[in-house]
DNA sequence: GCAAAAGTGTTTAACTTACACCCATGT
DNA sequence: ACATGGGTGTAAGTTAAACACTTTTGC
């Protein structure tokens, strides 16, 4: 599982330290084996649940690749089907499963020392992000990071944080507001101090952005 | 393997017909087990090789996705890692290999009656169809059906065939040429009857469509 | 010359960008 | 009143769609 979030004003990644060997000491990606009697995307789910105590149905859950390169894990042959998650801004602590060391880790940082990674999975991770960060561009995931009512400012920001880059506040508007069936309005707006209160929206139907927001 | 071509004017796929029960005389997707000492993208090579005579180098090939639905073999439990390849038209014929059976197959028909497939593979088809066919919108993918030196029209036409829809050929010249690093003139032209000769080109480095290139 | 297909130019509408401006709230 | 962030208007530049038109060949 590449479960990623944004926390903090970081494009995060769950991670667990590892406390055997091999790459005793270093972070992987949380995980699994398939059980017999269930789908690939069953067991994603599992896994999330067990990771994350989120049910699939509150996260963006995907399939997104295969890895199966010979000596992946020095032990034995293993394939393995990567899945991506976004969840949403703070996530769910992480409950007692197997993760009791689970992490939320920086993905820049994890691109800067790829060494912190055991196994493949530094290149699991770049790969996943990549993904994630070129899927903002054409679909609505990026409402996946935010709770389920949100302002427009929070979705900015959160193509702000994953891309690292600063959006026009007033063109990024109207270019969602555009976007059929994207963001259904609540009625209902924020109250914060020093400042217009925003409304609220909850994520729609829509799944592709088109016309597309590229980054630089 | 979901091998797609452009042939005789349709959009078609590389499907075998099964001699041996399960679904014995349905069509499936070729393809084929992992070796203990390959990895994935290297087994999809070799199978491809064995199904078409044709080497990873001269088509596109992608990993597409996993399915691994528990039913989806009635024999035992199957996790297939399904990968994508584009060939360009004519098609290499098939050789000796375990594909004697191997026939070309429009994919509007297998859509239009999914019952001739075997095991899940009209849903894979269904899936990589649309993928494929997706993909042409903001990639340069389209090439891969074409020979190494075609003209925009010969372009144009995989578009029109896999979409099924007509473009407008001044239009699509403009958009097309104005992709930096896409089409590499050749300073040829080809020799017909009636019409003027086209400009040849080459596909260049370049992999994103940007502007992309939209169906209706 | 004529038909056919390639390729260019032009007009109009739509969209993007940048930024001025107004709005609604807390202090 | 004023600071703060939300939201709207607008003008300039860019891009896309539709289609008339020119070019280059075979017959």
């Amino acid at each position: 599982m590449a479960v990623f979030t944004v926390r903090d004003g970081r494009f995060g990644i769950l991670l667990v330290r590892r406390g055997n060997p091999p790459f005793k000491g270093k972070l992987a990606l949380p995980g699994g084996f398939l059980e017999p009697d269930e789908d690939l995307d069953d067991a994603a789910a599992r896994e999330l649940a067990e990771e994350t105590a989120l049910s699939a149905a509150d996260v963006h859950l995907e399939q997104f690749r295969g890895y199966g390169a010979v000596g992946r894990d020095p032990r034995t042959r293993v394939v393995t089907i990567c899945y991506l998650a976004l969840v949403p801004s703070p996530p769910a602590v992480v409950a007692g499963g197997d993760a009791a060391d689970a992490v939320w880790v920086a993905v820049d940082d994890i691109l800067a020392d790829p060494s912190m990674m055991a196994f493949d999975h530094a290149r699991i991770v770049r790969d996943a992000a990549a993904h994630a960060r070129g899927k903002l561009e054409h679909t609505t995931i990026a409402a996946a990071f935010c709770p389920k009512e949100f302002t427009l400012s929070d979705l900015r920001r959160v193509y702000e944080i994953v891309w690292g880059e600063a959006l026009d506040p007033r063109n990024f508007h109207r270019k969602i507001m555009k976007v059929d069936d994207f963001l259904l309005p609540t009625g209902t707006a924020t109250t914060r101090d020093g400042g217009r209160p925003a409304a609220l929206y909850r994520a729609g139907a829509a799944t592709q952005l088109r016309p597309p927001l590229y980054r630089r």
